[in-house]
DNA sequence: TATAAAATAATAGTGACTGTCAATTTAAAC
DNA sequence: GTTTAAATTGACAGTCACTATTATTTTATA
């Protein structure tokens, strides 16, 4: 996957370009959305903004969805997690772990994501794309999680640990894009600080009438 | 929503024609995607085999997922919730509600969602969109709730536990996935026992090296 | 500079989906 | 039972995402 992008160092005009391109796709695309709507943008509108051939766009992004979507954060994450000591527990590692992929980003990536988190929230082609990432993003860290356990890959509860985190990030969404003003990353973190404590849910509910 | 199924008894001719006619449609729809895949059915194909013209397919379904979709089971699943007393916690109120839904469908009925969720599984496009669906679902789950706590409807805590029991859900539907030879509806109950039991999140991973 | 390789553009097509309008069918009024 | 109004349908034309193919241009290398 990341040998996708290659390190800045040894790149010849070729891959520069490419890059470019594809930058400038999700710029010009990314403001097009911002100011004609999602859907009311074409693929042709973008690819002329953008100074390419329409066909051209598919060799960047595989659809329209991609643009936005578009995450190497995945990777990142569970790199991150994997790095984290044995003995904190699953939560506490992966609470460590977004937290620390977090702090990598620059202020202008944490913005770029906000807007696109916003977009993605608002867009239902958008937030089905993004819920399918997040399934699949959550499978591969049940297995993860599963090889961290010495438990086999389709683990019940390991499954269930991976859907209940997935649960919580999609709350997360949800909640965000109701509360725009808040804290994206704030957010996760007070999520999964909750899911640290245990989760109420038990307790939560059982009110005496 | 319901209100688009009438009593069987003072149905016209008219009324009796359409839901005949969307009988067919998913029939002869699922009998097609079974033989020949979902991707490569189309639209036509399936109009034409329920002898009615492609225009008018859109007429019974506004979309091709729909087909699959289909889902009633959302409003039967909460108006279940709300029937529960007050003094179960949320968790065993939602367990006991999907487990009193899963027991009113007939034998055939929770056949042919089988057949449904299989297929939903394996054809991302109806992945995501069946993913969208659990999302409004839990939403409105997660209103419910805030209606039974008396907490704001965007309250946090609310809106996690919403989030993880959609997570448990969509983990069930993975682990199903993988293991074709569960049964579907205890699988969801076996989750929801887990949540119930408190998940022992916060133990599980806390290994000593 | 010539040549091979890669990227791009142009073109034609498929299929889901929308909108419109005329034709048909059914329900209801008389 | 016939007429009338409404609902349902079908035919048609069009949009747009996306695929596949082929010719053309651009870049890298010898």
């Amino acid at each position: 996957m990341s040998e996708d992008i290659p390190e800045p160092a040894k790149m010849g005009l070729r891959e520069k370009k490419k890059l470019k391109t594809r930058r400038t796709l999700q710029q010009q695309g990314m403001r097009l959305f911002r100011e004609q709507g999602y859907d009311a943008t074409t693929i042709e509108q973008i690819a002329e903004a953008s100074e390419i051939s329409p066909s051209t766009f598919f060799r960047y992004f595989p659809t329209k969805e991609a643009l936005v979507l578009e995450d190497d954060d995945d990777e990142l994450l569970i790199e991150s997690f994997m790095k984290q000591p044995a003995d904190k527990s699953l939560i506490q590692a992966f609470r460590a772990a977004v937290k620390e992929g977090f702090a990598e980003m620059t202020r202008e990536e944490q913005e770029s994501l906000g807007e696109r988190v916003a977009l993605m929230m608002s867009v239902p082609e958008l937030r089905a794309a993004s819920l399918i990432q997040m399934n699949e993003t959550l499978l591969m860290i049940a297995r993860l999680v599963a090889d961290r356990l010495d438990r086999p890959r389709d683990d019940f509860e390991v499954m269930m640990f991976a859907g209940s985190v997935m649960g919580a990030m999609m709350a997360v969404q949800l909640y965000c894009s109701e509360h725009p003003e808040a804290d994206f990353t704030a957010v996760v973190d007070q999520a999964l600080a909750l899911y640290e404590a245990g989760l109420p849910l038990g307790a939560l509910g059982s009110r005496q009438v």
